[in-house]
DNA sequence: CGATTTACTTATCAAATGATAATTAAAGAG
DNA sequence: CTCTTTAATTATCATTTGATAAGTAAATCG
């Protein structure tokens, strides 16, 4: 069963990530902001322009919420919509000025967590990393 | 900035982990546990004896609210607790006989969808895979 | 055109999770 | 033996999140 240690490292690996992920972008949280709102503008960020059946899809998250965790953030005038002019039943969502630069700011502050745990690595090191990472996004994690 | 690239990088490959897990395991939540409590089970079940403490430590929450769910999932018959002899405040937390046999049936799922996504990798790929998720874990994820 | 479907909204309710204060019992310090 | 600290519990409340029913407006189908 030479599969089933590989899935052992799997599961530890993951477990991994989960937790230092999570130690990373721990105090990112903007007060006024709750974790699933961080998370949407996170995905917006990533994908803008997306449409609510698209985030509602991608979070797997019903349409009503959705909708309703949207309205909030346009409230808080984090993002943006515009409805599409082709098809006026749909609206393009996007990070309004403050939700680039609040957004900007969070992955600002994960990058110097990332930076300092990177910290002593040599450059050899960090190609074998980039390889790693490569070739794991390419066949496990895509 | 050779430093940003492999910061690009990292955040593409978490996002992708916690996609590629989430999917794997998304059925996995059998009924009558939520969410808190699945990840508290799979905690236990890797870290077992653990204490209340601990798990509150290393979940982020606070002890009244780990020992509230904790007392759920001892009434669901789920784990035992033993008052440690040396210091009687302490509880060796532990799945039960059922727990066990909740989370190996949890596993087991997650190993089969594991298996599928690996399906078609052959024993050179799989042994440069086990290799670079060595590696990661070991610089990156520790 | 009328009927149906799609994209989204509003309203409402229930459950899950987070936060805080107060309490108990055991251990450790002086 | 007191005093303090530690581990855990109980109770309570607020907030967040999930789920469902019903409605609107635009697009598409026949």
């Amino acid at each position: 069963m030479d599969n089933n240690s590989l899935f052992q490292k799997f599961v530890a690996f993951t477990t991994s990530v989960h937790q230092i992920t999570s130690e990373i972008s721990k105090d990112v949280k903007s007060e006024s902001l709750t974790p699933l709102q961080y998370k949407i503008l996170e995905y917006i960020a990533v994908s803008q322009p997306v449409t609510l059946s698209e985030i509602s899809d991608c979070m797997h998250m019903s349409m009503p919420n959705t909708s309703r965790e949207l309205k909030k953030l346009g409230e808080k005038q984090l993002c943006d919509k515009i409805t599409d002019p082709a098809d006026r039943r749909k609206q393009g969502i996007t990070l309004s000025a403050a939700g680039e630069a609040m957004m900007n700011e969070a992955f600002q502050h994960i990058a110097i967590q990332f930076a300092e745990r990177m910290g002593s690595v040599t450059d050899e090191e960090r190609k074998e990393i980039e390889r790693a990472l490569d070739l794991l996004q390419q066949k496990v994690f895509y």
